[in-house]
DNA sequence: ATAGTAAACTAACAGTTGTTAGTTAAATTT
DNA sequence: AAATTTAACTAACAACTGTTAGTTTACTAT
């Protein structure tokens, strides 16, 4: 008979969720129902079951949470949008793939996106700074995109801040509607997403 | 030479700006920029320059300043909404209304609206009830729009779910942008984004 | 002049907040 | 078997929260 040991050391390394990752997504779960503020540390602890004060053991502070939560998922927008951007694809080929960038992200991790969206303000100091510079560094980039569609002739001659504002805040508002209605697959939300974005509705 | 007393009824009535109209615009400012929970009566009062405890001579509490914000404007759209549903016009010129609709409210007020999306799950009880009743009805109403456009073939027959979802995202949004960047007139302005969102921006 | 009112003030409250210190029990490593 | 680590606990803190009570001051109406 085998020791139990071996067992262990197959089976246990599928599910590593360690504890921090636990209360960061406990966390992200209360963040979006009701805000970072309005979330108390012993909110976090009862819906784990242990006391407040055991958290500590696990994470240096609430902002910590917020930090973790934010900046990653901030990071990997910028890192991806990056790589589409100095692609050689056509512009419209591009802005399909934020596209399917935004609902990746989104359905991966819907409470995390409605932290970045809603509790960002709440960073401080140097993570806010960063933040803040990542947003605009997005928001630059896939204005660069609209713009070279436009002189390339494959996007509509408008204001391209219109554009640009129609088409970020829907993506950025996903997470909202994603959870409450799952009608489509991911891979039949991304092509209807990309249909109704680009070529509108009126037939 | 008159008493001083005329002149003053003259210009008074001006600016009849009472101090419970001002203490709820303050709010809707800060509540904007931190939400609701974040912000402290003292905060309130700190920008308007008088203490916490006199704020009390005007309004009951802090949560009648959220919803004085919150109800009226939800009021006003689903009045609205309920007029341009009833209306005799084309579908499609029904959703053109609806898009100016929006622009128009979130102009006159961008503040109310950031609290209307960002703050309105801290309502409570009855008005949390009503709110969450008014918002499904404005989102049911949308969407017989939407589909009766499909019907008469005016729209395009793709999943009426991420129709709603992807104009409705943008237009409630809309308060994250007006104040950042107004490049353009309100009339404009509502021209574009209903070409945007209409026709799409693919030439 | 007098009385009344509007709107500010000071002081204080009871409850909640994030966080720290020190302790304990179980699991793991030596 | 002993030593160390992990992760929970209790108790407590100082600061902050929304709010109330009672007071003061300046304008308005009688």
């Amino acid at each position: 008979m085998l020791p139990q040991s071996i067992q262990f050391t197959i089976f246990e390394p599928m599910k590593p969720i360690d504890r921090k990752t636990e209360i960061i997504n406990c966390a992200a779960k209360l963040f979006k129902e009701k805000g970072y503020s309005a979330v108390t540390m012993r909110d976090i602890a009862q819906a784990l079951d242990i006391k407040a004060a055991s958290l500590y053991n696990h994470i240096k502070s609430k902002q910590e949470i917020l930090v973790l939560i934010v900046i990653e998922i901030a990071e990997e927008f910028t890192n991806r949008i990056n790589c589409i951007a100095i692609s050689d694809l056509k512009t419209i080929e591009k802005i399909e793939n934020v596209i399917d960038l935004h609902i990746d992200i989104t359905i991966r991790n819907p409470e995390a996106l409605a932290c970045l969206n809603n509790d960002w303000m709440h960073l401080t100091d140097d993570e806010l700074t960063y933040f803040i510079k990542m947003r605009e560094d997005y928001e630059e980039t896939f204005r660069n995109l609209i713009k070279s569609g436009i002189q390339s002739n494959e996007i509509k001659n408008l204001n391209p801040e219109v554009l640009i504002f129609s088409i970020l805040s829907t993506l950025r508002t996903l997470y909202l509607w994603y959870g409450k209605k799952k009608p489509l697959t991911e891979a039949s939300l991304k092509k209807s997403m990309a249909e109704v974005l680009l070529k509108g509705i009126v037939k």
